[in-house]
DNA sequence: CGTTAATCGCAACGTTTGTTGCGTTACCCA
DNA sequence: TGGGTAACGCAACAAACGTTGCGATTAACG
């Protein structure tokens, strides 16, 4: 992996050069298919296709498909999820798990997610950068419980990361497993059970 | 490899017939090669060559890769999983959720548990097939909240479903997105928690 | 403004994957 | 015990997938 240069700002009029442009229409055309056909069906040649570049273009950036999505998936959710501040547990817990199924409700972002899943299914490298991802992702939540450990809502010896886990755990059975819709509502009514249950440990 | 040696009447000293045969043979191939090589680098012809049958005869009982996949790990995970009753809601949970441990920490259930997943994103029809599934186990599940309910442990505002979902969550968190370690003492932590919360509840 | 190095498009190729028609085998039941 | 029927093996085929070498185009730098 590691692009030449993906240094020089990508400015929508200034192109910063054709890789640059090429990159940009190809990952698009990925988040696309992806969203529309699903992991298994899209192919490194439609996705060539669309983004109006040859195929062995694609294959020689992105040397196989587990990688094309995993590199583009992670892009798209490198931004959204910022930690909440709203001055209590409940607060935050439901601010930050409203922010996910927010994101989640997405167009493209469901599809997304699954297929990250699916690359990871099917190669042990691809799985471990999904791994440190997401554990990352929730390590930086974390504040959302040290932060009201420190107040004294809860005691010293929360597991912090376990708690972030548990807040936004339904919300992935729904989407992942049973396929319910997962609402604003959901979010508010976990956090408040979460955030109650933490508290009542001593 | 096996050979067409075709199993031994192992208990089965009256077989079903070859038919009967040749499914279990290419069943078990595909969970083995499953947790093998995963579910991108499965396919269907390997799976006929170690199951000792031709590949055709695979394609015509199973026309795609999901479907086999699918109706295979279905089949593996029917049984295991059984609604505990210990008396009170913080046992419950905690005996089902170790359950579920368990049987996700066993060899191939990961693996196959994923590959449902990779499968699903793929195919609207197996997804909701999926989604069915989970629906089902979960709605099993329900009555370790009703019968706190009718001990009066808990409101009667409480959603089963809901609470269900939230004692299972982090370990499919862990498995799926962050690839800890689910253990018995994370279990029993998170029951602990969630019927503490959902006790809470007024 | 012109040279140089990198990247892309293109076409052809070998490999893998999935399909079809037909002959053969094995099971079931009278 | 013998006939009917369904399932399987086989080989040949069609299509999709991924790879390679080379000429053409573009961006970067003196």
């Amino acid at each position: 992996m590691a692009v030449t240069e993906s240094s020089p700002p990508v400015g929508e009029s200034r192109p910063g050069g054709r890789a640059a442009r090429v990159v940009a229409a190809v990952q698009q055309a990925t988040a696309e298919l992806l969203a529309e056909v699903g992991y298994d069906a899209l192919s490194m040649e439609e996705v060539a296709t669309r983004a109006g570049v040859h195929k062995t273009t694609v294959y020689r950036r992105w040397p196989t498909k587990a990688e094309l999505v995993s590199t583009t998936v992670r892009e798209l959710s490198e931004r959204s999820v910022v930690v909440p501040d709203t001055g209590t547990l409940q607060g935050d817990l439901a601010a930050f798990s409203k922010a996910i199924v927010a994101y989640v409700n997405g167009p493209q972002t469901l599809a997304a997610a699954r297929s990250l899943l699916a690359a990871a299914a099917g190669s042990e490298e691809l799985a471990s950068g999904l791994h440190r991802y997401w554990a990352d992702r929730i390590h930086n939540a974390t504040p959302i419980i040290t932060r009201a450990i420190e107040r004294g809502e809860l005691a010293a010896s929360v597991d912090p990361t376990l708690a972030i886990e548990t807040a936004i755990g339904p919300i992935w059975v729904r989407l992942l497993l049973t396929g319910e819709l997962v609402t604003p509502e959901l979010a508010e009514e976990v956090a408040a059970t979460v955030a109650a249950g933490l508290a009542a440990q001593r």
